[in-house]
DNA sequence: AGCTTTAGACCTACCGGTCAGTCTTATATT
DNA sequence: AATATAAGACTGACCGGTAGGTCTAAAGCT
C-alpha cells in the first residue's frame, strides 16, 4: 500500500517535462507560436513527436504552460516588491533590478512574453485568454499599490494611480522592446538605471507639488 | 502584331486596390499575419481569391504594402513635428495629439502596427525586414532631434538623448498597448494628455538642472 | 505478464499559389 | 449604331506542401 504514496511513478517524468519545456521555450521564442512546429520542439528535446503528445495534449496547452509559468514569476516579483518594507522608491528600485535580472537570466523567456502580448488573443481558446487576463489584472493591481504610496511620498505627481501604472509599465515594456530588437543599440540595464535615476530626482523635486 | 485594338485600361484599378487593402487591413489586424487567409481577404473585399493575386503577387507583398503605408504615415508625422517652429514641448504636444488622432481614426491601423512589431521578423524575406528597419531608424532619428532640443530647453534631464527617445517611445507604445487591449479601462487620449501635462511640469521645474 | 513510455508512420485539414478558361468593356471598323 | 476584336479583369477548382494530432507496435520497467 505504501508503495508509491505521493511519489511519482516515473522519476524521469519531471525531468522530461522540463526538457520539453526548455525546448519549447527556445523554439517558440525564436519562431513565434504559429511558425513553431511540434515536430521541431520534440526533436530539440531529443524525443519523437508522439512522446511530446504523451505529456501535453495539444500545442496550445504546451504553449500556455510556458505562458503561465512566466506570468506567475512576474506576478511574484511585483507582489514581493509591494510587500517589502520601505519607500515606494525603494520598492521600485528593487523591482526594477529584479526585472532586469530576470530578463538577462533568460532572454528567451522575455522574448516569448513579449510576443505573447501581441500574439492574436483572438486565436486562442477563451479559457486560456481569461486566465491570462487575470494575471495581468493582478499584476496591475500590485503595481498600482506601489504607485499610490509613491504619490504620497512625492515620487509621482498626484495623478490617477491607475494611469500612472500604465505609463510606468509602458516605459518598462517599451525599453524591453528596444532591447529585444537590438540589444547592441539599447542596453536594458542602463535604460532601467536611467529611469530609476529620474525617479530619484522626482522625489527630490517633490512631484506631489505639481498641479 | 495588330496595333491596339480593344485596348482597355482599368479605371477601377485604384478603387479595387484600396478595396483590397481595406479588407486586408481588417483581416490582418484582427487575425494576425499567419491566421489570416488570402481567401478570406478576397471574399471580404467581394472578389475571388484569384483576383487578389492579380493585384499582388504574394501574401507577403500585400502585407508589406500595408506596413509600408503605415510607417510612411508615422514617419511623416514625426518628421513634420521635428520641422515645426517652436519649442520641443510645442512639437511634442502637436505630435502627441496627431498620433492620438491617427490611432482613433483607424484603430485597425494601430492594431496592425503593434502586431507587426512582435510578429516574427525571422519569418519574412530579408529585403522587407531591412526596409522596415530603415523606417524605424529614421523615425528614431527625428525623435532624437526633438529630444535634444528638449534637453536644452529643460523639458528633459541632461541624459543620453537616444535613451530618452527610447523611453518616450516606450511610454507611447506602452499606452497604446493598454488602450488596444482594453479601451474601456484605458483612454489613450487621457493617457497622452497626462503625459504631456507631466512634460509641461518638467519644464517649469527645469529638468536640465537635475544631476 | 502487465503497465508505462516511446516513436514515427499515417491521417486529415488547411492554405498559399496557379492556371485554364470565362466574362467584360474600350476601341476600331463598317 | 451596330458589330467585331483584343486585352483586361476575374474566377474557382486544383495542386503540393505542411503541420497538428492519432494510432499502434515495440521497447522498457516492475
Amino acid at each position: 500500500m505504501a508503495k508509491t504514496l505521493g511519489l511519482r511513478k516515473n522519476p524521469l517524468k519531471d525531468e522530461r517535462e522540463t526538457a520539453f519545456k526548455r525546448a519549447a521555450l527556445r523554439v517558440f521564442s525564436s519562431k513565434g507560436y504559429h511558425k513553431a512546429t511540434m515536430q521541431e520542439i520534440a526533436l530539440e528535446a531529443g524525443f519523437g513527436k508522439g512522446t511530446l503528445y504523451w505529456y501535453w495534449k495539444s500545442k496550445e496547452e504546451l504553449y500556455f504552460a510556458l505562458i503561465r509559468e512566466m506570468h506567475e514569476e512576474f506576478l511574484r516579483l511585483v507582489g514581493e516588491a509591494s510587500k517589502r518594507n520601505g519607500s515606494a522608491l525603494d520598492k521600485l528600485t528593487w523591482l526594477g533590478e529584479e526585472i532586469v535580472e530576470l530578463y538577462y537570466r533568460d532572454r528567451d523567456f522575455c522574448k516569448l512574453s513579449w510576443k505573447m502580448r501581441a500574439e492574436e488573443l483572438e486565436t486562442f481558446s477563451p479559457q486560456y485568454v481569461e486566465e491570462l487576463y487575470k494575471y495581468i489584472q493582478q499584476t496591475k493591481q500590485e503595481l498600482k499599490r506601489i504607485i499610490s504610496q509613491g504619490i504620497e511620498e512625492g515620487v509621482f505627481p498626484p495623478f490617477d494611480a491607475y494611469y500612472l501604472s500604465c505609463m510606468l509599465l509602458g516605459l518598462v515594456e517599451g525599453m524591453e522592446i528596444q532591447w529585444l530588437e537590438d540589444s547592441q543599440a539599447f542596453d536594458l540595464r542602463k535604460g532601467m538605471g536611467l529611469a530609476l535615476e529620474m525617479l530619484k530626482s522626482f522625489q527630490k523635486l517633490g512631484m506631489n507639488k505639481i498641479v
